[in-house]
DNA sequence: CGTAGGTTTGACTGATCTCAAGTTTGGTGG
DNA sequence: CCACCAAACTTGAGATCAGTCAAACCTACG
């Protein structure tokens, strides 16, 4: 079970990756309330049309949002790894426009929104990481408009690949070629609007590239340079430092 | 030619449908800086890698963001109209992940970022509508990659033309069923990743069924029930009021 | 009046989907 | 430890939505 000061050791390093954080900034964000619990796969964290009150920081595994049609097909509109924020819209948003739910097994601390909303007027340094941070999600769905709409099912899934493995490696989890990508087909699929069985055959063609690992592993990027020219990948989107 | 004042007006008038506003605040946004501008229809505001200094307002006509593929296929990632800032994100993050171009001619205010941002420390409750603004940009980027990735064809084009016609309305610039939207099929396309081809005989085919005008007028919606039945079309996702 | 850009139409192509039948995998209880 | 089950995965065959190509047709504008 993990303890509240590593999970705020946790936000107070993502943010620092952001902005410049003061003593009294730090201080401030180890002051606040919090719960921590733990889900397993495929757990719901927030309901679209709910009025979350709590805002969700992700400790470990992985989490994703998403919609659906009203046929009932899912599209997953982003995923989620340790130290993301899943829910700042929630701050000053009333409903959610999407659902929440974890990936994988899930570790989850919930901090009062009203307490972080507090710190965006207090605390300017905060303020400005947490922009940042809702800025640069902002940008990452545009890269999936643009990855979703023009690019073919191969493109689509090796783009896909590469962002959470880029964003893996920045979150301090592990170098790219290093990164075992906990996803199964189906949310595959569903992140990148294809059916299941023509991931199944685009993966496996990407595995006989030697580009990615066989069928019946784990998924791993083996190739990187290669994987990106497929996706034509490039971070810049993900403003990172 | 329109006026700093006229800008300014539109501003506080957008500002105000997202928070509270007090006098102090209203005098300080009629105090910023501001160039006014006119451009033609397609013409560059933005580009891609751009470190821009100014925040662009947009006071007339429509522009829309966009990225490119390698092909040079473009994908638009959002549209926007009269009184929508097209550039908060230029404010925190150094580069500019898209593009930003007219779409029809249109009216512009720059303002400079850095007297922007200070409002953002300075005035908790411009700091707040800017980011109840930005949320519900981010809002919108999800159900495109919603629209884009999961439905069909004709769907998706209903979706986003009740999306823009409900946008305009709220802005105050007319009715849903008595706007024309001024989009080619071109850009249509480009929004919705479909070919121009195929856009022609869907826009043909909502014509035929007496849900869209005939393709020799202005794109307007006549029969709005019917279209948002089509487009899946529900507006929550906007947050409007 | 000639040119360019946008639109329309038809014929053909092809990427991806659907359906359906196996196969593997991981977990669970006996 | 094994048998069983559900869920995920794989594979093939056929269907379809949307793309491409190409030619003709507008319309605006210089």
């Amino acid at each position: 079970m993990p303890s509240a000061d590593a999970a705020f050791e946790l936000l107070i390093c993502k943010l620092e990756r952001l902005t410049r954080l003061t003593d009294a900034d730090r201080a401030a964000l180890q002051e606040l309330p919090s719960k921590i619990e733990i889900f397993a796969a495929d757990q719901l964290l927030v309901r679209e049309g709910d009025r979350p009150a709590d805002c969700c920081l992700l400790l470990g595994g992985y989490a994703c949002r998403y919609k659906m049609t009203e046929a009932g097909d899912r599209q997953i509109v982003s995923f989620h790894m340790a130290g993301d924020l899943l829910d700042i819209q929630h701050l000053m948003l009333e409903r959610a426009d999407h659902s929440i739910a974890t990936v994988t097994q899930a570790e989850v601390c919930w901090v009062p929104a009203a307490n972080v909303k507090a710190l965006l007027q207090a605390r300017p340094a905060i303020n400005e990481a947490l922009w940042r941070d809702a800025l640069i999600d902002a940008s990452i769905f545009r890269e999936w408009v643009l990855n979703v709409g023009r690019r073919s099912a191969t493109s689509r899934i090796a783009h896909m690949l590469c962002e959470l493995a880029t964003r893996r490696e920045a979150a301090g989890l592990g170098a790219p070629e290093a990164s075992d990508l906990p996803l199964t087909r189906q949310q595959i699929a569903q992140a990148t609007g294809l059916s299941t069985v023509h991931v199944t055959r685009v993966l496996g063609d990407l595995s006989n590239q030697r580009v990615l690992t066989p069928p019946d592993c784990p998924i791993r990027i083996i190739d990187w340079e290669r994987m990106c020219q497929v996706g034509e990948f490039n971070g810049l989107y993900l403003h990172a430092a």
